[in-house]
DNA sequence: TCAGGAAACAATCAAGCGTTCTTTTTTATT
DNA sequence: AATAAAAAAGAACGCTTGATTGTTTCCTGA
């Protein structure tokens, strides 16, 4: 036999990308095989390379698509918000949904970076820095405005989306929280950690008065 | 030539170890090769296996190490600290300078843990739970104190110890932080992201007068 | 000093890897 | 109905991998 019959380009290309994200989640990148990629999709593994150039483009596609895809959708859920706080708790309740919807992608995205060779590093990297941008700005502006209290918006940075993106470390659908119930606490402990322990500053009152 | 001049069992021991530790760090356990590790060493790669038995145990050694050493290292460093608040500033700035003192160990044990097998993976998670707990029983006694605000404990465990882990992401020495003025940032987010916004509630202030 | 154990080499194995090439079958176009 | 293009099979490739074995050399303690 050769071509299967039903077979459509499209259709297999998009199971591979399926099959792949899920092996790679489940087993990583290195220790997933070509012919058990092939397998898990019902080809040889000869065929693959219809679709695409070798093992390492096809991770780099999935990582790539993954990171551009997070970063359009949360500059457009941020579109409009201007308010430093308001635009901090929607960056916040943006990544966790996104998080715990998404969660092999994220894994991927996140723990395959060192197996991927050095220019499409950097190209992922770059995305990788916007998107953590859109949430340092906000923390600077918010900072500058007394709402918040910052001493290095760098690190703040950093630590927040570590703290957020662990969620797909254990968060499982159909767990004792909903996801609303989780992006309500999460939430919290992030507004409360840059707002400190006086809540708003005497400046930020000022600020809110001026309003 | 077979056995080395000057060669030492006990050395070369931890050569192996050393060696595989900063392999896996760079290139993933899978990725490393026994013949790559074996000339990180200054060995023919059949001579590994008068250290270890397999590929696997060496991970899984290198793994439960790295976390029975955290989990002792941890409790040691809370031993005698009864208030709450204390503790977690002491659980906080113990977690920050270990992981960032031993990036590497703390990246691999993280990492790797899908590599291990079923066994060995079930005996790693458990040293981990029981580190967890160190800080989710911190977190439990100052919210019944009154001193903490914390919905719930077991998020607030994961949501913390995410941010914190996660300084080994971007961290490295020589930067222009100090480990010291790291410890504080950090740490102060921790605190105020669980004191809430009023700082202490109206409990930790009875709590507070009668002390 | 000289045996016995420790340490390492050297060669080898089967299995699996990513990849390429050719062939066959199905689908779409005219 | 004829033909071209698309889709997949299947065989083969050179290589590397983890693992094993037998052998050689060195070290050390009685």
């Amino acid at each position: 036999m050769a071509r299967t019959i039903g077979s459509n380009g499209a259709r297999t290309a998009e199971a591979i990308r399926q099959a792949g994200v899920t092996l790679i989640y489940r087993h990583g990148y290195e220790a997933m095989s070509l012919r058990q990629l092939a397998a898990e999709v019902g080809l040889q593994s000869g065929s693959l390379y219809k679709y695409f150039d070798n093992k390492q483009s096809l991770l780099f596609d999935i990582v790539r698509e993954h990171m551009a895809d997070l970063l359009a959708k949360a500059e457009a859920d941020l579109a409009g918000i201007d308010d430093p706080m308001a635009r901090l708790k929607a960056f916040s309740a943006f990544h966790l949904r996104y998080h715990m919807q998404r969660m092999a992608h994220v894994f991927i995205a996140n723990m395959e970076i060192r197996s991927l060779d050095d220019d499409h590093r950097a190209m992922v990297v770059g995305l990788r820095r916007r998107y953590e941008n859109l949430l340092e700005d906000t923390l600077r502006a918010g900072a500058q405005a007394g709402v918040f209290r910052i001493a290095e918006p760098k690190v703040a940075t950093y630590a927040i989306i570590s703290m957020l993106t662990g969620i797909c470390m254990w968060y499982r659908p159909g767990g004792r929280l909903s996801q609303d119930q989780l992006v309500d606490i999460y939430t919290g402990l992030v507004v409360d950690g840059v707002t400190g322990p006086q809540g708003l500053t005497a400046a930020a009152e000022r600020h809110r008065a001026l309003a």
